[in-house]
DNA sequence: TGGATCAATATAGTATAATATATATTTTGT
DNA sequence: ACAAAATATATATTATACTATATTGATCCA
């Protein structure tokens, strides 16, 4: 049994997106080779968390467990949900172990 | 150059002490061998997205990466943070590569 | 049409995370 | 002090993340 990752993976296209920040410039800032950032946002990899700290960094955020009481709170904070739908979660379970 | 995972690696351990469930309780539930968790609880390993999932769902919380003109709120709405202090940085650089 | 940019893919070598298992050490309660 | 529970350490094996590099396809535009 494993977890939806591709919600936090997605979050890093998004951002990456929104600083309009290519792969290749995000790999000049991070160090980490533009080829395996491009496997990271697809899922390809399961990322180690030194990686995905310093992607969080060089795209200007930070990450922390948020307990589920909290989560929704904190997704309309910084901007992941519409204010108004709460009906999916934001991971799910998948069967892809 | 490096980041200071350790934040985020307390975490774990305040949310599991607070919770009160032990290390091999925590195995139990995720299926990962306990000494994996005291490894990952102390920095020992860097841990993968999908461990930390794991982890982190068996505690009741997500992951989120949060941009940082929200951290300071969003930490104290998860109580990671006195009201009072802001000097801090959550996250800081070290030199462990 | 040719050059520049961005992203995706492939492969091979190295480093290390994860597992399984056992045991040792520390902490806690009485 | 003792036992029990919790946590840390050890070793060997397997799986895979990460790096480096090179290539390809697509798009844009001078």
């Amino acid at each position: 049994m494993n977890f939806n990752k591709f919600a936090l993976l997605e979050a890093i296209k998004e951002r990456r997106d929104a600083e309009r920040i290519s792969q290749a410039e995000l790999s000049r800032r991070t160090n980490i080779p533009q080829s395996h950032i491009s496997r990271i946002e697809r899922g390809i990899v399961d990322v180690q968390l030194s990686t995905l700290m310093q992607i969080s960094f060089a795209l200007g955020c930070e990450l922390r467990m948020i307990p589920k009481r909290h989560v929704d709170l904190v997704d309309r904070v910084i901007d992941r949900q519409p204010y108004e739908t709460n009906d999916k979660p934001a991971y799910s379970l998948d069967d892809e172990t």
